[in-house]
DNA sequence: TCATATTATATTGTGCACAATATTATTGTA
DNA sequence: TACAATAATATTGTGCACAATATAATATGA
């Protein structure tokens, strides 16, 4: 925390001369910002993956596995290239892991009948049921974040991803 | 963005019976939660990944492995548990990746001789002439985004990794 | 109709990322 | 000096993540 980004409180006033911290730091040290940003960011998201592995093994699912099974859960049967356009995955990613789900009994991968280049990604029952066991898993990872913690967190995750996509 | 999100701009007030909609709507769905904070977290930072990617090819480097060097910029030679406590990777990660960048001419691994179980990770003369290289990349990163926009995206990722980490 | 282009998914190859374990070096203690 | 305990890095195995490419089905146009 350096002398600029410590200004970075009253840089919300009107004042345009002193309102970006990170462009003045970075004509000291362009890289700086990168290290202030992004790396903040990746590092953030391994915790996550990190926090989120021991209790979603007790389901048996991984993080990218879980995260798949919640889209499903909003809405089944997809196609894969639906699944990959919702999180931001391509096929190499999503075939094989869809095979793993697939070969744990969760999902079924069917070609469409309407159209034989797509695979419709389906729930079994068993992978409906898992739905019950996973519905406590974001109460025990927010365990000791207070409410107003959690929503505070949602709301920065959105204004980030606001920013990063569309702006 | 449901009615409730849209809510969320009044809960900065002190009403606390409406202060906190993400948890208002996980009393309906509970994995809601995770959809609306881990996801979109884990989709961003994919996607930088992905957005870094082509620009640091053109130096020969993947995007954590940029993030390697620009921690060795800041302070080198580091011990490869400095390094993994800095970027909170294990030595699973960094061990292949420091090969990598070895093999590559911009970094040299010798055990210490101080005390043989370290690893001291040091910069090559290359290593150290490729900062020069990547000095414009988070300016080319930054590319149409407005100083606005990636100032707040400072203090928004600060405020996640505050609120992740310590709080 | 029949090539050509487009679309959807799969495959291959490289590089993370981590848990569990192994290896080697140092420290502490009897 | 032994010898257990601890510490630092490396190895192994599994599972993402993506670029580049391949394969197969559908759509388009002369």
């Amino acid at each position: 925390m350096n002398g600029k980004a410590a200004d970075r409180t009253e840089a919300i006033s009107a004042d345009p001369a002193s309102a970006h911290a990170a462009v003045d730091a970075a004509a000291d040290n362009p890289l700086l910002l990168d290290l202030q940003v992004c790396f903040p960011l990746y590092a953030a998201t391994n915790h996550i993956t990190r926090l989120y592995g021991p209790v979603l093994a007790r389901i048996g699912l991984t993080y990218p596995q879980y995260l798949v099974m919640l889209v499903l859960w909003e809405q089944a049967p997809q196609t894969v290239g639906a699944l990959g356009a919702r999180l931001h995955l391509d096929s190499g990613t999503l075939t094989p892991l869809l095979k793993r789900l697939e070969k744990a009994g969760l999902v079924s991968r069917t070609r469409d009948p309407e159209d034989e280049r797509r695979v419709l990604v389906s729930l079994t029952d068993q992978g409906r049921a898992l739905r019950g066991q996973a519905l406590d898993v974001p109460a025990t990872m927010a365990g000791n974040m207070n409410p107003e913690a959690i929503d505070a967190l949602r709301e920065t995750v959105t204004r980030l991803v606001d920013l990063l996509t569309g702006k």
